[in-house]
DNA sequence: ACCTGAACACCGTTCAAGT
DNA sequence: ACCTGAACACCGTTCAAGT
């Protein structure tokens, strides 16, 4: 029989890699990505830069795991007891509002994979693509498909963020954005001139689900 | 009259934006973004690091233009005369093997827009959804599903190659993966155990593609 | 076992000085 | 106008020393 080992007594202000990843996440989000460093964060959890590397083994481990923190958070939900389009829908959503909420998450998806987390998505995305009756052979290209979409979006947003100072109005980018696009030639650039009037009044999350929908509709018209 | 004015002769290895873009997309193709540093780059082109800063403002617009330059090579080919759908077909496989060929240009997509290079492809994308006849209403979200749907893809194979040393054979790799996956507990991941056996004989561009045409046959089947 | 913080090896960027 | 290279202000990471 083994003995029960007991821990020793910690202060209650003890690091722990969650501690380190939840002021991790936070000064993400305050500050961007070049706001954490392992100084600033060492000095906000009241110790020192080596410290930290009891916990996490390097920076980009540290990068990941945040990124895990925000998705799983983002996933968490129970898939809902509507049809398996409206549980694609949410998940896509989860991951969408994630991202919105968490730009610098965005980024990271393209630089560090995060495998069990990726999977964890994948897997739910392809348990409704099954349950919409899409024959065997056919689900992984239809569940890659949704995937990569809603990746493909969170790093666009993830860009867009980076791209103005934080807290800038999103409709005043667009407008700034419609009107460079109606002053393109329109011989040169006859599309974003012709769809320049569209972005003033454009949602970027309705957006995103009219995508999904489309990729949803070409799911059932070719199985 | 303006008198003609007559730029002052340059030595044959001049510095030049040109050049010093040339030498950053080999110096990332060889080494990565890591590789690239503004006293490597210096010391290839046979100078000090501040001469670079008299022709690029700074690194993050220096790798928009190594970005750029890759990009814009890839979708130089005019639009072949074939159906609207070979010619997003064709476009979106440009952009595919650029980021193939080189996987740090997929990371920068979701970092730093590059926004005219964007904006020609989004044009590309969008003048081919006309000619599918999808009505005016409904063209900036079918062009948009298919930019985001190809740069998610972008970002994922720029993770992929990142997660592997560089030169480490793609089919080991799915090999790997697929042992993992159907080690899987199938109560757990249904879908991923289930799928883990294709993953054997899996062709990332051929499920690239297999995605474009279900983007396409959803445009289709909706307008 | 876990923390401390100085030190190391780098970076991007600036800038006075040159040509 | 363009280049040089030392110097500045930072960064991730390591590690001997502590508790």
């Amino acid at each position: 029989m083994a003995t029960r080992t007991r821990r020793p007594e910690r202060r209650a202000d003890a690091l722990s890699r969650e501690r380190i990843v939840e002021a991790a996440v936070e000064m993400l989000d305050a500050a961007g990505e070049s706001g954490l460093t392992f100084r600033a964060l060492a000095a906000r959890l009241r110790t020192g830069p080596g410290a930290i590397y009891w916990h996490v083994a390097n920076k980009d481990e540290l990068l990941v795991a945040a990124t895990d923190a925000v998705l799983t958070r983002a996933i968490a939900a129970e898939p809902s007891d509507g049809t398996p389009e409206d549980a694609v829908r949410a998940l896509a959503l989860g991951v969408f509002d994630a991202i919105d909420a968490h730009p610098w998450a965005g980024t990271q998806l393209a630089r560090l994979p995060s495998q069990p987390t990726m999977l964890r998505i994948f897997e739910r995305i392809g348990q409704q693509v099954r349950a919409l009756g899409v024959p065997a052979a056919a689900r992984f290209a239809s569940a890659s498909a949704l995937l990569n979409y809603i990746l493909g979006v969170a790093g666009q947003n993830a860009a867009n963020a980076r791209s103005v100072e934080p807290g800038t109005d999103r409709g005043e980018v667009l407008a700034a954005v419609a009107d460079l696009w109606a002053d393109l030639d329109p011989a040169e650039y006859p599309f974003a001139h012709e769809v320049a009037t569209q972005l003033r009044d454009h949602d970027d999350r309705e957006q995103f689900l009219a995508g999904i929908d489309l990729i949803l509709a070409g799911i059932e018209a070719l199985w």
